[in-house]
DNA sequence: GAACGGGTACTCGGATAACTATTGTCCGAGTGACTGTGG
DNA sequence: CCACAGTCACTCGGACAATAGTTATCCGAGTACCCGTTC
């Protein structure tokens, strides 16, 4: 049972951002092994292969199994925002859920029937908190970050893509 | 240890929000018992009384001991916001502290030392969504949401003042 | 009648346990590539 | 030389433990009130 439901960033959150910066950077159709992107930000493989696997139900990447196999961007960077990673990641869509409190016990009694159809002010008010953050999320993509960095370490995606040919 | 600072919002917040409306409707120097602002809400009272703690500790209410004893508001309705809330309980600064898995592994010696100066891109992404989130909730203070309801139903305040007057 | 001292009940405060969720690990199913063989 | 079938190694995918964090609880320290006693 989950009644409230969490905003907590999870560290695999982070991890599957900078994977998808990596793989942005190489041949669509190149493929990469989960072991090997997890090799390179010295990450446990095994639990990194799970967190990718999400990113694979979102449709964030595909993955391909057998030899030559691995995860690549599943659409274009342009098209997968930070929201998207995140929510692929935690499954949460809403972080403050109402547990509605205020209807339980003598409380309840006093905002009566009519009460309980006007909306929960608390609730209301972390839920705007809750948009915004959403939102800033929702308008950045993996394609505004690799150029960002890109543009403080120029050499970085030929560097990422040599990385990765390397047997 | 806690790399990854969490944004979760622990359900106390809900409950301590809620309570510190009803305190607002109090008389000042009337002060109420953790059990019975639990009894209010039907809250396990020993846990509640560990959140009021710890708003305690942060200013937001102020604590009595003895008979005639319990919580009040620390300061005016109008100078608690519900960052002040948020923070109190979870205790949290920062939601999503950079890991710096980029300079781990090979992926660190790719950037170099001079990469290891710039700021992580991921990371100043995700801190200013998660400022706008913090700059709403440090918007609205514990009178806003008192006016809010009060507003919806008018009666409340009353209510709410003769059930605490209670015996 | 008023002041004082002791007792008592009540409250917070922090230390302590139970539980949930996240982190981490492992092995099996599936798949594509490679090799050796036959036409 | 080309096509084909069998084998193999490689990869994901989901099921299974360990760990950390949150929820919940309990009992002790402190405090103000109340009552009985004394001046």
């Amino acid at each position: 049972m989950r009644n409230v439901q969490d905003m907590k960033l999870r560290e695999g959150v982070e991890w599957a951002v900078h994977c998808c910066i990596n793989l942005s950077w190489l041949a669509p159709d190149r493929a990469v092994p989960a072991a090997r992107l997890a090799e390179f930000h010295n990450l446990p493989a095994a639990y990194l292969n799970k967190q990718l696997h999400a990113l694979g139900r979102a449709g964030v990447v595909s993955a391909r199994s057998g030899p030559r196999g691995g995860f690549r961007l599943g659409r274009e960077p342009e098209k997968i925002t930070l929201m998207d990673v995140a929510v692929a990641i935690d499954g949460s869509a809403q972080a403050f859920l109402c547990t509605g409190i205020r209807h339980q016990g003598p409380a309840g009694g006093i905002a009566g029937p009519a009460g309980r159809r006007t909306p929960c002010t608390v609730a209301q008010a972390f839920s705007h908190a809750e948009l915004a953050w959403r939102h800033q999320l929702a308008s950045r993509t993996i394609a505004d970050l690799a150029d960002a960095v890109r543009q403080a370490n120029p050499a970085a995606p030929d560097h990422v893509r040599s990385w990765f040919d390397r047997t």
